[in-house]
DNA sequence: CATGAATGAGTATTCATTCAT
DNA sequence: TATGAATGAATACTCATTCAT
């Protein structure tokens, strides 16, 4: 059955992510799930496709995501903002594998890695054509896109190591704080009758 | 002498970057250096100690930094502005030691693992503290400074998996990015005298 | 089904052959009969049963050649050369099986293997036999009736590694020669009004 | 030094006869020579490897023999019988080598097994030629000269299985018999006071 | 009859580290 | 200082075989 691959893929995401990939034995994730070493490869082939597995698992969900925002619309500080809020809670919700992603993938044959970073740079893409629009529009500053696609990405995905469910700030709220930070800046503008910006 | 020593290190650093922690062999760093793996002992105590040296290495820059700043003084946005700058700057220039850093910390045993962590922290109070400061003095909108630090933290420190030097954008142009969206946000405040209030 | 064990029996003796016995697994020989693994056990005992079931399936052959050659009877060179070219036609008939007795043997456990050596060298013993008794009658040269009949099994047994359904020579032709090499020799006598020998 | 290597190779080849390769163990050979499994890989670089060796140093004995043969002349009758004799002789002093390259030289990788197969081949064609020489001279019978090769190596090769040192008869009487039977044949020509043929 | 699941025992190889020279 | 030799411990993976269904 699928439960028992399923199960032995929750145990490595959980194992790689604790003790890191290579510190990992099939021998952890055998005891983790009941079986014995050798019963495992009658699910996975190797320790690698298991890590392939786990480190592919999230690409996808992260272009779900913007696929839903960009087919609801709105302005651009709007997508902009709802793909920061849906980033955050990807990888608060997806933080094992996320780890597992960031910190492991190099572990992967060539070939594997240049996948995973193939669908990395894509997303990235996606996120600075966004940006890049609402600087034409003029909805945005005449920032880089480029530059600002990855300062956005870096805040967010830097959750991977900071981020926990019994922390200070709930997800929704540190995605508050990171759109407030991210769309209107922390400097207040100064003074003047002129108008403060629209909170999105 | 101190200079073989310096160079186990420098090629320590430059492997556990390329090939990760685990994958690099004293094998490996004997070679780099042109010697036999017996003899790396007479310099180093151990593969990990190798490690802790090289990720102990880079928080003493971060903390210098900061205190030049601080001691420069100026507004809040500019000594924050210059905190990014400097940010920046370090991590392009000891792009290896931080990606070392970043990714195979946690192999090292956890006492030492977490004097690595403690120095992270310490250096995190002392942003969140520049921005709390900050807020409280008006200059800042009133966000949340732990989280708008965490996000500051993300975007520069991220750099280490994309930033190349013979990428399109200098560190000072990124730096250059990286403060303006931080400090004043994407988003162009809408003009007409009706200013709505920093509202979110 | 006895059809079934064949088989089996079929499969393991041709990846036995072309693979050697260690290298051949369960999984082969299932696959190649379309069972799963486990299956296989329904039919076999073990994988060194189907081992001693190839290898001792030849002697038989070789002895029941002898039979029939030495019921018809004839001289004792007409004997020897019919043996011969039953030998090869057998060798011919059954590479596979041979190539496996031969290079595969020494797999078996020790009791087994016993019991092969020992038909083995009965069938030795009677080729030798009949050897003797042909120098003993003044029709074969007086050589040493062991090391000819080794002489002859070695050149037909040999086969096993060379012989070639497609090759140059058919194994009729090959016993012509083998027969003629073997009872008359290489070397034409010299001169002398004395015949050249009847060919057998 | 060189001791140790050769130490290891003789025990492996050793091994490799009583046991075959697939049961010789890395372990069987390490406590052969006194060492710990890893040890071995100072020395060598893999199992395989070993098998390579040991499969790879005969066949230059074999052609040293015919390279000498050949120099001296002689007859071509003279030339085959000492090509037999220095054959029996080389397989009774490297039985062990030839065993294993025999019975094991399937377990190397394709390229590896070709190039032995290679060497094989080319001493084939050297006996050959010699014999084909012999027949075009009129001094052997017009026998096909490649089945006579195959027949006389078959019956020498042979011997890896039989020969003891210990039997009944020596390398050297065991020569003399493949001589006889070989050049001569069993068969006693018929008939006439005239004469036997030159014992050779 | 057939098989999916499970396993115990084994196997080559790697690697950081030690130590006598 | 430098190293060749040696090793103990570990590790991923294989495979013949068993058994409940």
């Amino acid at each position: 059955m699928a439960g028992r691959e399923q199960e032995i893929l929750d145990a490595a995401r959980k194992l790689f992510r604790q003790k890191g990939y290579y510190a990992t034995t099939m021998q952890d994730i055998a005891e983790a799930v009941g079986l014995q070493k050798a019963s495992l490869y009658h699910y996975i082939r190797s320790k690698e496709a298991l890590l392939l597995q786990v480190a592919g698992e999230t690409m996808r969900l992260f272009h779900a995501e913007l696929d839903r925002i960009e087919a609801a619309g709105g302005s651009y500080a709007e997508q902009l903002a709802a793909a920061i809020r849906a980033h955050v809670r990807v990888v608060a919700e997806h933080q094992e594998t996320l780890t597992v992603l960031f910190r492991e993938s190099h572990a992967l044959p060539p070939e594997h890695a240049e996948k995973v970073r193939g669908e990395t740079r894509r997303y990235t893409r996606r996120l600075t054509d966004l940006i890049a629009r609402g600087v034409a529009a003029g909805e945005f500053r005449p920032v880089d896109p480029g530059a600002a696609c990855l300062a956005i990405l870096g805040a967010c995905n830097w959750m991977y190591r900071w981020y926990s469910a019994e922390g200070r700030l709930s997800p929704q709220e540190i995605a508050d704080q990171f759109v407030q930070v991210i769309l209107h800046g922390l400097v207040l503008p100064r003074g003047g009758p002129a108008g403060t910006p629209a909170g999105v």
